[in-house]
DNA sequence: GCTTTTAATGAATCGTTCG
DNA sequence: TCGAACGATTCATTAAAAG
């Protein structure tokens, strides 16, 4: 145990470069960070439905440029590394706004990455406007303080058995932070605008810290990091300019009661079979545009395009579509499972697609 | 139809920092990029049976430090830009070892980033040391030539339907390239190290083109990029530095059969369909002046005048204006698609005047 | 009490055309 | 070039309200 105990498991206010100075260079064991994304946002964005989105327009992440962000991410990264043990590690998270700036500026200070990650959204935002990707990820960088160091920690037996006996990949799927878990104020609105889940702290310090070390979080907000790292054994630092936010991450963490790890494994993933979208199978070369598909007697007929949808003539004109719209269209079904209706001629016998669905299930495993 | 015909469908060898500044400015519609990742090895990697792992080890994967391979990075995305016409856009893709820095560039060459995609491997390479999560995903980075132009392609339909119906994600599951499309040479070892899945490519070309566009790969390899631009009808240039390279991508390509156009064309996005003016229903009789519209509930009702505008009592008094105006206007609302908002009673459904404009537009094919 | 509908919301770099 | 007008656009969840 480090002398410094006196430190830990407490919420420090104030900015986090000074703070850290204050620090004892190589007291701490893992980092975890979540720093403004500088999302540059323009306007105001309205919803199909007209209701105003509740973005992210708060002073804290406003830069005049990227050279003024950059200082910024290059002054606190510095002073995390001084304060890291020589085996320690550090995770930052954020978007396609920031992260290309952080990983950038990680690899400069001579951090030695080890992974990035993925966190897929189960449940994100939609791209109202149709004009882009929904975007449906964030991207975690986890990196070690040195290069020559080999022994930091990293428990891949542990993550193995978070993942049903597979090594742990890099892309992990969890929900947002919503309903109970999500902090509300008086009036019911969230807390925090920027929340994250626990079940993604609670994967990254089991990944790479031990029960009894220091974990350091600069940007601490509502204290995430703080009651999952209480909650699984750890000491932790938080460090956060908001004197309020301080307050609500205290409470928060005095709630916490620390809990042996076997009650708390997270859920096992589902076992049910991945959707397979029926584009892929021309994105993959399984069937080609141009491809005629039939219904089971042979008499229906329609081709396949490329974006695939069908296209075919039915009794009111020209139909396109989905397999399930044109299948249901041409039989004046209200709906219709396009996998087991459309037929493809193969070695003289004519198969639903669905026989093409499995084969790209069993690719896909 | 651009007049430099003959650059394009071709590969050219060389450097791709010399040919591109040979190229006419603004001349390309889309670039994808699949430039060297940096990959640092540090020595053999060997599996737990011994056997050694074929890694990239191409002296065109190595470079002394990050300022040679920054230096590298905002040359060759320097020349692409000029290439690039003013509403194009630019696929890069890489791993956490060289995506950061290509990220920082496009920033800082004032690209516009318009999304990261997750590129999920569904069969990727074990981390055989277990000292890390298994790398399981490869990052790329769609963005805008400029932030002021919005025109840029993006066939948001099209990829909509190739996911059944809901808005392509910013995470993509796909296989690596291995079996039958992977190229092999004489003695059956892999052709090229790095060969990415023509269903990678599909999507991006699908996503960001359109028919005869022309699309640049500057890091032309097995010539992925052109196999499926002549698939999907478009045109290409491919430069690559290794003639054997070159020459594998021709005979690849020379193979491939373009699919017919009707095929390929993307689904037609609403916007593009012709104008309707809301007048042209009243003067061809479609509507009657005086005929009563209602809000989807039936609870607010307008009035259809004979100038095309709407009148009503709302709450702060008479209204008057166009459908959207008025629309707005009674839901206290910015703006409002009058098409969708109002509708009228026909045959005892209540039916959008949407439905209407679909009427008149089949009227005037 | 139970089921069905409606409403709300999440780190968002989210439009195009015409005069 | 700029302002005004047109009009295109959402998924998974949770929770409240209605039946």
């Amino acid at each position: 145990m480090p002398k410094d105990i006196g430190l830990s498991d407490r919420v420090l206010v104030g900015d986090c470069i000074d703070i850290m100075a204050e620090l004892p260079s190589g007291s701490v064991d893992m980092v975890f960070a979540d720093p403004p994304y500088n999302l540059q946002l323009a306007g105001a964005l309205h919803r199909p439905d007209n209701s105003k989105v509740d973005a992210v327009d708060d002073d804290w992440d406003k830069f005049e440029d990227f050279a003024t962000y950059d200082t910024f991410t290059r002054a606190w990264l510095k002073a995390a590394r001084r304060v890291l043990k020589p085996d320690g590690t550090i995770w930052v998270i954020g978007s396609y706004h920031n992260v290309f700036r952080m990983g950038t500026a990680l690899q400069d200070l001579h951090f030695w990455l080890l992974n990035d990650i993925v966190w897929r959204k189960t449940n994100p935002m939609p791209n109202f406007r149709g004009k882009r990707f929904t975007n449906a990820h964030e991207t975690l960088i986890w990196a070690a303080r040195d290069r020559r160091r080999r022994s930091y920690t990293f428990n891949y037996e542990a993550l193995k058995e978070l993942n049903e006996g597979l090594q742990m990949r890099s892309d992990w799927t969890l929900p947002l932070c919503t309903g109970a878990e999500r902090l509300k104020n008086g009036s019911g609105k969230k807390a925090h605008p920027t929340q994250k889940p626990e079940a993604l702290l609670f994967r990254c310090i089991m990944a790479a810290s031990n029960p009894g070390d220091v974990i350091l979080d600069p940007f601490f907000g509502s204290g995430t990091t703080g009651a999952v790292a209480k909650r699984l054994g750890r000491r932790f630092i938080g460090i956060e300019r908001d004197a309020d936010y301080a307050e609500l991450a205290r409470k928060r963490i005095a709630a916490v009661r620390p809990l042996p790890a076997e009650d708390v494994a997270p859920k096992p993933a589902r076992r049910s079979e991945p959707r397979i979208p029926f584009g892929i199978l021309i994105e993959t070369g399984l069937l080609t545009p141009g491809a005629t598909l039939a219904d089971p007697s042979g008499r229906i007929q329609a081709r396949v395009k490329a974006d695939g949808t069908l296209s075919t003539t039915g009794p009111e004109g020209d139909l396109r579509g989905s397999i399930h719209q044109v299948g249901a269209a041409v039989q004046g079904a209200p709906s219709c499972n396009g996998w087991t209706f459309w037929h493809i001629d193969f070695d003289g016998k004519r198969l639903p697609i669905d026989h093409l669905r499995q084969q790209m299930r069993a690719r896909m495993q």
